[in-house]
DNA sequence: TGCTATAAAGTGCATATGCACATAAATGCC
DNA sequence: GGCATTTATGTGCATATGCACTTTATAGCA
């Protein structure tokens, strides 16, 4: 039993609270999909963003718009799955990724799993909102990039 | 120098990933402004429900749409700098937490940088995308919460 | 009164996230 | 060529996130 159990939910006046909470609740709705799959959204996420051409680390950071640590300790699992593949160049600083061929097959076993996630979620947001909604999300995006004086 | 510098930005066929995206940045937009006072986000939005009345772990849970577990562990931070207190009520099972005036007063002073933040953010989106952002976020809250046979 | 079912919470585990700091390799001058 | 600077990456630390499993206490019923 609930003490205090006051009206239902606070109206959120903070922007940044209620992406987080909406992303929680989207990222458990895919994360339903691809359960089977052991996967994570955002391991998902970086088999989609790697090939089978050797990527550094800091274009894949970019590329994604990950801080570059939290890609470093992202793809260790998928390599210790055998999916992703760590190389060298010629440039001896930098760590080269691409997809194993059984990255390249989970992948696509991942994108059927993907799918029936994003058509499920159109299915409850309505096609029509979805479209918006995305397109909103890339609006804020374009707009926040130059946002932080620091980050120039 | 960067390997495969392909083009820009992919489209970004993902909700879900976009959500997490933005969500990444603008959690970074607001700790710019929370910085100096050493708070998180999540940290501002635990102060912002909590009040005097203590309140049960799953009732806030609830409140904020958190995992029970997570908000367990997110609320050490704060009872260690003394801002919140934990207590026992009359069910042995339940843990209560309140703000202590220390935490009064400091979701006071973060209450003006938070201000701050918010307001920066609607400057840089524009008030008007500011708030019709707000509203496709709290539908699609509102839209997903049933979304999860898993869930009901 | 006991026994069972349920409810509240904690813990272990595995990522996700990002800052500050450290290291190593390549670059650019002189 | 040699040294200062820049670049690419790793590590330590502290949260954030949520699932599975465990523990403890209350509630409900025979």
């Amino acid at each position: 039993m609930h003490i205090n159990a006051g009206p239902t939910l606070d109206p959120l006046p903070c922007t940044g609270a209620r992406l987080r909470r909406l992303t929680r609740r989207t990222t458990a709705f895919y994360e339903h999909y691809l359960r089977d799959l052991d996967l994570r959204l955002t391991q998902y996420s970086l088999l989609r963003h790697l090939g089978s051409a050797p990527q550094a680390l800091t274009e894949l950071a970019d590329r994604l718009e990950m801080d570059r640590t939290t890609l470093t300790r992202g793809l260790r699992p998928l390599i210790r799955q055998a999916w992703v593949e760590e190389s060298r160049g010629s440039d001896a600083r930098m760590r080269l990724y691409r997809l194993t061929p059984d990255g390249v097959a989970m992948r696509e076993r991942a994108e059927v799993r993907w799918a029936e996630a994003q058509h499920a979620l159109e299915q409850a947001l309505g096609r029509e909102f979805t479209d918006q909604l995305n397109q909103r999300l890339e609006e804020a995006l374009a707009l926040l990039k130059p946002a932080l004086p620091e980050n120039n």
